[in-house]
DNA sequence: AACACGGGGAA
DNA sequence: TTCCCAGTGTT
């Protein structure tokens, strides 16, 4: 007898079964806190567990409720998400804890308007969240679940386009059982974590094996069909590592970022992209290159004598990859530094800062010790030049 | 629709 | 080393 198979349905059982079984514990399972739902689901964006398991704990720790967030000094939650990356995620997700504190007495919202309304929800994350806090039957589709739907139910609509996405939510909405959608969902995820992966997927230990479309045409590496991103632009940036003198002794200079783009209002060393990219074999002292740095410098009224080349570093971000050269430099004390203050000084954090207004583009620039590093955000490669500094001092 | 936006892990 | 991963906001 010829035996009908609905293959939806046997995919949601099995696939539920399967969860129910083998499970990770999460930081972020063991309550059905919304707010740790999604705190973790913004951590997770372009983000692997493994890398947010540890954050998530120290940032809990350190905010245990929404009110702690809403109420925290941006800098905190910028430094704690120091590393991870995708820094527009941290200062979104403490201005939607402020709207949250505002509009909705601290609790986090239920319906799906105003869930989507938040600062930093977009549709992946508004699904959920309603989905595994509050256990509504919205879809949440993120790359996992796209891989696992175009593998099983044989889509080969390319996963960058838009119109995929609406396709993949509607489906993954009929998929989703009476009154599981929490836990259906994070299966879903799960499986495309730990068994329908990007590459090598264990095809042999899948719930679902039996009725995927992909594996049964031998098809099951050529999808998801994604077309490929343009590869990052190279840029040549010159890098001050500037040593203090006198008051400043043992310190280096670090500068703020502007707040909006690449890095918005992380700590750096000062830098500049490269007039001319660096001469090959210029060597300890490759002159324009120290010039350019003084000239910028000098028009922020830091005034400073090169020393040599200290490092080379690369960082590459999603659209651009740096290739850092850093200097060496002395501060140079004198009149000079006398005019700076003239010109609009303030001190914030102590009597070590120096900030500039003259051309309104709010550089602000500090002196800092190691101990400092503590205090402030910085991007990943910037750290790694100032730990090797201090370390080697 | 196209681009801006970091960093880590695996091959 | 090189490749891959991929949500949200802005324009």
């Amino acid at each position: 007898m010829q035996e009908i198979i609905d293959s939806k349905a046997y995919f949601s059982m099995e696939l539920l079964d399967w969860y129910d079984r083998s499970k990770r514990d999460l930081p972020w399972r063991r309550y059905r806190d919304p707010y740790y739902i999604w705190v973790s689901e913004i951590m997770l964006q372009q983000t692997r567990v493994d890398t947010v398991i540890p954050y998530f704990q120290r940032f809990i720790e350190r905010f245990p409720s929404i009110t702690d967030l809403a109420e925290a000094p941006e800098e905190d939650v910028l430094k704690l998400w120091e590393g991870l990356g995708y820094y527009s995620r941290a200062r979104n997700l403490q201005a939607a804890a402020r709207q949250v504190v505002e509009r909705h007495g601290g609790v986090v919202p239920n319906d799906k308007e105003a869930v989507s309304a938040l600062k930093g929800v977009g549709p992946y994350t508004t699904g959920a969240i309603l989905s595994i806090a509050y256990n509504q039957p919205q879809p949440a589709v993120d790359g996992n679940v796209m891989r696992v739907l175009s593998r099983y139910f044989l889509i080969e609509e390319d996963i960058m386009k838009a119109k995929t996405r609406s396709i993949m939510e509607e489906l993954a909405a009929e998929l989703i059982p009476h009154g599981r959608a929490s836990d259906f969902n994070q299966a879903l995820m799960e499986l495309g974590a730990l068994v329908c992966t990007p590459k090598s997927p264990c095809c042999l230990t899948c719930p679902v094996m039996e009725y995927c479309a992909a594996r049964l045409e031998g098809v099951v590496d050529e999808l998801p069909v994604k077309s490929k991103a343009k590869p990052p632009r190279p840029e040549f940036r010159f890098v001050a590592l500037v040593e203090g003198s006198g008051r400043n002794e043992g310190r280096v200079l670090i500068r703020r970022r502007a707040d909006t783009g690449l890095l918005a209002r992380m700590w750096e060393l000062p830098h500049a992209l490269a007039d001319t990219s660096p001469s090959e074999g210029a060597g300890m002292l490759d002159a324009p290159a120290m010039e350019q740095l003084a000239v910028e410098l000098a028009k922020d009224g830091i005034s400073v004598t090169p020393e040599g080349a200290y490092m080379d570093a690369e960082h590459t971000f999603s659209h651009i990859h740096w290739n850092l050269r850093v200097f060496r430099f002395g501060e140079r004390v004198g009149r000079i530094a006398g005019v700076a203050e003239t010109n609009g000084a303030y001190s914030s954090r102590g009597d070590n800062s120096i900030g500039t207004s003259k051309n309104g583009d709010a550089s602000e620039y500090l002196w800092i010790n190691q101990e400092d590093m503590a205090s402030f955000a910085f991007p990943k490669v910037f750290l790694t030049i100032l730990n090797r500094y201090f370390e080697s001092k």
